[in-house]
DNA sequence: GAGTGGTCTAGACCACACG
DNA sequence: GTGTGGTCTAGACCACTCA
């Protein structure tokens, strides 16, 4: 009688909101301008401040807010092409290759690390710390394992750990055959010291990007690089242009 | 006085929880079990639900667990590699792909979609829906664009669309000359349809790749594929057999 | 129908940035 | 100090799966 029309499926407050707003920001805002607070967002849609939250959450997550806190929450700029591709064969550290060394220690690598170095569990490897910049904005954080067994000559260096033994370090790596490498990317949230790095909270959400470098028949190092997902793309090939963002997709005609 | 450590900085309880379940799932559970419910879980650590959920989400985005309404939780298995290469260059549908084709209709593309092809913003194009299975399970949703321009011999295939229809356009696209393809990685929630594709709820964080064919110096067709992040770990070059998972990383030595 | 995860509420307090 | 986002609580109800 009442009710015209059967709400099947109802569809979720925030997955609501997070359409409503989003569609918002492409038509009412403009890049770096600050949203109204939480609270009074959440006042104007009649939702809890948890519920409008979650619509942020995703909307951050998506590349298209920024939240910080004590600050408040801008509209983010469109995400930046960061160039990860293979086709330029050649070892971490060699030429230009918009990384910075940072720091250098000895350490015993995490286990899923020394899988695969195909290395002893306890075996150790020197660890080089990287920071990437792009536009003038931190992008990603590297951790790069390296056999301390691969490169005997590393234990000339005098420096204990520091910028200077990171960069030695990378300078003994190009001396080695380099025969290949490895690459896989997936999800992960950002570790303390990562996060750190990166400016963001502790479990941020990151794009990990694995690597495996060969030489001589066997892995000579593996790089653990973590992006931040919230502001970067990652592409391969001449795709650096590329101008796309995936909230852009609309739902094709049914 | 009765404070013998100050607590400088404390960590969230949500991350000390995601620790600890972490933990636990490496020394006291298998791949598959399932987890105590939610209400006993936050019982037993003494914190809200909303809590626990905070810590059980983050291990559900980082593919160590796997949760499902009406069932539970349980352990994931580890990511499973899916090989994204593009050393294999060749148009999509071509030979033995390991995508299925579901469906073909003629749209106007998104914007964002008609950028990247350089075609009018209200152009015709074939959208061509597939699906990739790997182990028997969805692991990514794609929706291919075709300019109509691009193919005009595909104005006179028969079916207005179905699988036939997906088959037929993908045939059709084999005869042009192939001149090399553009590949990006980002983060992305699914929408609605590609959600129920890959049996996920909507806004179900994803890897969305994102590809560029060129033939004739133009850009013959985009790719836009969204591939579960939690399942899937994207592997570029021979690293199909690569055995990491980032929550494996530890904090090296300070 | 019982049990699960998913959504939502209305509060509270905390950590941080900035003037 | 004031205002922001981040964390946390103790409930409630809903949607789904399965016996």
């Amino acid at each position: 009688m009442g009710t015209t029309q059967l709400e099947s499926v109802p569809e979720p407050k925030y997955w609501h909101l997070k359409t409503v707003i989003g569609e918002a920001l492409d038509s009412d805002f403009s890049v770096g301008e600050i949203l109204p607070n939480e609270r009074d967002l959440a006042a104007r849609f009649g939702v809890a401040r948890a519920t409008l939250r979650q619509a942020l959450e995703q909307l951050e997550l998506e590349g298209r807010l920024q939240r910080r806190r004590g600050v408040g929450t801008t509209v983010a700029p469109p995400r930046m092409g960061v160039d990860v591709s293979t086709t330029e064969q050649a070892w971490p550290g060699a030429g230009q290759d918009s990384w910075q060394s940072v720091d250098c220690q000895t350490v015993v690598p995490p286990a899923a690390v020394a899988r695969l170095l195909e290395t002893e569990a306890d075996e150790q490897t020197h660890s080089v710390r990287r920071l990437r910049v792009s536009h003038g904005q931190p992008v990603a954080a590297e951790l790069l394992y390296i056999p301390a067994s691969a490169v005997p000559e590393l234990s000339a260096i005098d420096a204990p750990s520091g910028p200077a033994r990171a960069r030695a370090v990378l300078r003994e790596l190009q001396h080695l055959e380099f025969e290949g490498q490895d690459r896989a990317v997936e999800l992960g949230s950002a570790r303390a010291d990562d996060a750190k790095e990166l400016d963001r909270l502790p479990g941020a959400p990151v794009l990990v990007v694995t690597t495996r470098y060969f030489s001589e028949g066997r892995t000579a190092a593996v790089s653990v690089a973590t992006y931040r997902a919230d502001t970067c793309r990652l592409t391969f090939g001449d795709s650096g242009d590329l101008e796309i963002s995936h909230h852009d997709q609309e739902r094709r005609a049914s």
